[in-house]
DNA sequence: CAGTGAGCGAGCTTCCGCTTGACTT
């Protein structure tokens, strides 16, 4: 029987397929691309015309193997990776690795949309030949990345520190981070006063409350004053009631970008949470491939999502919409994120897996519902002296629509703000007036959704890259993600009481930030190394103006080698001219002298990040140096905030006849004691602490050291541990785990070494590195 | 986890985009 090979990317989507096609046919995946540039070298020619050398993934062998295995057995080829300018070149790269096994077979080269009977079968009858004008423009951008990467990279190594990296995307997100960082230093607020007012107004012995608003702001306390004086004894009147019809929409439906936002902003996770969590569901089968840059819904879930729009909330809600995607350089080869069936609301016990799925059923399902109508109402107050000089406005919802089940942007419930029943012509009696001093609002620190939001919007980065791209930028240390306390300013209040206006002084709490983003002081300097050299690849617009070119090498406008060759000779010459040129890039700033010795003090970055230097370089005693306090940058810490670190380390006095030493390493101050070190308390003061406390500290560690150990043999050549995570064994420095339901009191000698013997040591590579 | 930081020099680091496990403390 004729065996016909379909070869895809996902094995879950080889799974689903596998259904549709019948006997004939095997389906495997090849999980992503299977050839690469080597992972050590640039592997690209730049004398012999870019010629790329790839070499198969050490890690991918058992995939290639079994695709070389199935080629062998079949009669027939089709290539289905997706059908993007990735996807075309992992088709190309296959037909290379699988040659001996393909050879005189028919190859084609196919692609679907969607997962249906009879679009695997129309693409099955529609093969075409592998498009090399795609692969050549893959290849162009996977060879420009490259050589970006790795000529930038040692560029940094030299210049400022070991094992720094710089791309065309990673050194532009780190980009937007720093810059907003500036702006935010350099933003000055500017206050104005608003003014409210509150009213009571009776009707049917009932009472209700009305706030109105001034539509007009005041630049300055006298002004709101003046306004305040002027309505003391005043008579308030109800001019007009305007009714105005609005709409909202929903929003279309999830890609990763967006999901990735949502799920960030109204569930709380961080973009690479929600990709594991999609990955999930997406192996589970309970929602469509989760790496997507398209917005469009197959013709099947279009139906589907009527289906199920008018079982559970009738006919009237329906409203079929296909949405178009407009972000720059989406590739389409996906539909939108959605639930694979959509009568299936509840798909796992998996809490989180839930939420997600929750979130992505619902947004689905309200881009197929008709919009909310909603009528706004804005009512017009006069003033003895003036007229329109407030006013209300309220809000009711019509129609819910897609409301239903989706609340709007903000994420909160649906709630309408409802006027209380008034009339043109009703007298209104104050209650309470007030001017309030505001301010303007600095820029927005990212959080990791916004930063992929602004990415998307400028064309950098692809559906798979966005949560990798933003924990790498986090692992070079370039930015961090913390929270920040909020500060206290005053403010002015107005308020007019008793025919007075008076003045009050409050306080609030501005600025607190949860999980934003901040750039170091490292991600700071090679921001300005690589904007002051390399300005063009750190250009806002470089992606797209490379995106651009790619494009016209796939519609067959413009020749690959050419176009690298017309960025790579002015930008190789800019790394050799930069190699010569540039100094050492310190980033150094001179605190002032320190009061002790009148040395200057520096802090600039060394070999191992930021650091305070006292005396200078070339002077004949060698300089003494330390690393930062814990939460102090180059940029914000002073000569008061390093002068003490000097004072480190401190002799204590004597312990059992050693010396006790407070000393400042790595991770902060320790108490070092023959040989042994211990943590202090964090309120413990390094400066300040006395030996009492130190040896305390000192018995407190010894007392919790005792409490890890369970038992000791051979010398403590063999020692069974109680660790983070339950006991385990440490046998000449090796770790190992204890199988399954063991009691680690009942083992002797001869039981820890047979554990030893049989099981492997875990592996220390796991360690370290975060 | 633990006293780093000049000088010397070997040997290391690094990109983006497509996929999923393997794996531990």
């Amino acid at each position: 029987m004729a065996k016909k090979l379909v070869i895809v990317e996902s094995p879950a989507k080889a799974k689903t397929i596998v259904k549709y096609l019948g006997k004939d046919f095997d389906v495997k995946a090849s999980m992503g691309h299977i050839r690469d540039l080597p992972k050590k070298n640039i592997g690209v020619d730049v004398e012999k015309n870019f010629q790329p050398h790839y070499v198969t993934d050490p890690r991918k062998k058992a995939v290639i193997q079994q695709l070389k295995n199935s080629a062998a057995k079949a009669d027939e080829i089709y290539l289905a990776s997706d059908h993007d300018r990735e996807g075309e070149a992992i088709a190309w790269h296959l037909t290379h690795v699988l040659k001996k096994e393909i050879k005189d077979k028919p190859v084609h080269r196919i692609v679907f949309h969607e997962i249906t009977k009879s679009a695997l079968q129309e693409a099955v009858n529609n093969p075409r030949e592998i498009d090399m004008k795609l692969v050549e423009a893959q290849q162009a951008r996977r060879i420009l990345d490259r050589l970006v990467g790795f000529e930038l990279s040692p560029l940094l190594w030299r210049k400022i520190k070991p094992a720094l990296s710089a791309g065309r995307v990673q050194s532009v997100a780190v980009r937007l981070i720093v810059e907003r960082e500036k702006e935010i230093k350099a933003f000055e607020a500017k206050s104005w006063y608003r003014v409210q007012a509150w009213f009571t107004l009776e009707d049917d012995g009932q009472s209700y409350e009305l706030k109105a608003e001034s539509p007009v702001k005041f630049a300055t306390e006298a002004e709101a004053r003046a306004l305040l004086e002027e309505c003391i004894g005043t008579t308030f009147t109800i001019s007009n009631i305007a009714k105005k019809p609005g709409y909202k929409n929903p929003s279309p439906p999830f890609t990763t970008s967006t999901l990735q936002q949502e799920a960030s902003r109204r569930i709380g996770f961080s973009v690479s949470r929600t990709m594991r969590i999609a990955q999930k569901l997406y192996e589970a089968g309970h929602i469509t491939y989760m790496r997507t840059d398209s917005v469009h819904l197959s013709k099947l879930a279009l139906n589907m999502a009527k289906d199920v729009i008018t079982e559970r909330f009738g006919e009237n809600y329906i409203k079929t919409r296909q949405y178009a995607t407009k972000s720059k350089g989406a590739q389409e080869a996906h539909e939108a994120i959605r639930p694979t069936d959509m009568h299936n609301k509840v798909v796992s016990s998996d809490i989180t897996e839930q939420r997600l799925y929750d979130l992505i059923w619902k947004r689905t399902l309200a881009s197929q519902m008709k919009p909310a109508t909603l009528e706004r109402t804005t009512v017009v107050i006069d003033s003895t002296q003036r007229p329109a000089m407030l006013t209300a406005k309220g809000e009711v919802i019509v129609f819910d629509g897609f409301l239903k089940i989706y609340a709007d942007r903000k994420g909160a419930a649906i709630s309408d703000t409802l006027l209380p029943p008034i009339a043109v012509g009703d007298i209104l009696n104050l209650q309470k007036m007030e001017a309030d001093e505001r301010f303007t609002q600095p820029p927005a620190r990212y959080t990791e959704a916004s930063l992929v939001k602004k990415l998307e919007e400028l064309g950098i980065g692809r559906p798979s890259t966005y949560a990798p791209t933003i924990s790498t930028i986090q692992k070079r240390d370039y930015v961090e993600k913390k929270d920040k306390d909020g500060i206290q300013r005053k403010f002015t209040l107005l308020r007019l009481e008793e025919n007075h206006v008076r003045h009050h002084e409050k306080t609030e709490t501005v600025g607190a930030e949860k999980s934003k983003l901040f750039p170091t002081d490292i991600g700071g300097l090679v921001n300005d190394f690589l904007t002051k050299y390399f300005d063009d690849v750190l250009d806002y617009n470089f992606t797209a103006l490379v995106e651009k070119e790619f494009d016209d090498i796939a519609d067959g406008n413009m020749e690959w080698h050419q176009m690298l060759k017309e960025f790579y000779t002015p930008f190789h010459k800019k790394i050799e001219d930069t190699q010569q040129e540039a100094k050492k890039f310190k980033g150094e700033k001179l605190l002032g002298n320190d009061p002790v010795t009148g040395k200057p003090v520096f802090v600039k970055i060394g070999r191992f990040g930021p650091m305070v230097q006292l005396g200078a370089t070339k002077e004949d005693e060698k300089p003494r140096f330390a690393s930062l306090p814990p939460n102090k940058t180059m940029e914000d810490c002073t000569l008061e905030d390093v002068v003490d670190l000097f004072k480190l380390p401190r002799t204590l006095g004597q312990f059992e006849g050693h010396d006790v030493i407070v000393s400042s390493g790595r991770f902060g101050p320790y108490i070092k004691c023959n040989k042994s070190n211990y943590s202090l308390q964090k309120t413990d003061d390094p400066f300040t602490i006395e030996l009492d406390t130190a040896i305390k500290r000192i018995r407190e560690k010894r007392e919790a050291d005792k409490q890890k150990v369970i038992a000791v043999f051979e010398d403590g050549d063999i020692q069974l541990l109680n660790g983070l995570y339950g006991p385990y064994m440490v046998v000449k420095g090796e770790n190992y785990r204890l199988p399954k339901g063991t009691d680690p009191t009942t083992l002797d000698l001869a039981a820890c070494k047979k554990i030893a013997a049989e099981t492997k040591p875990s592996n220390k590579r796991w360690r370290k590195k975060k």
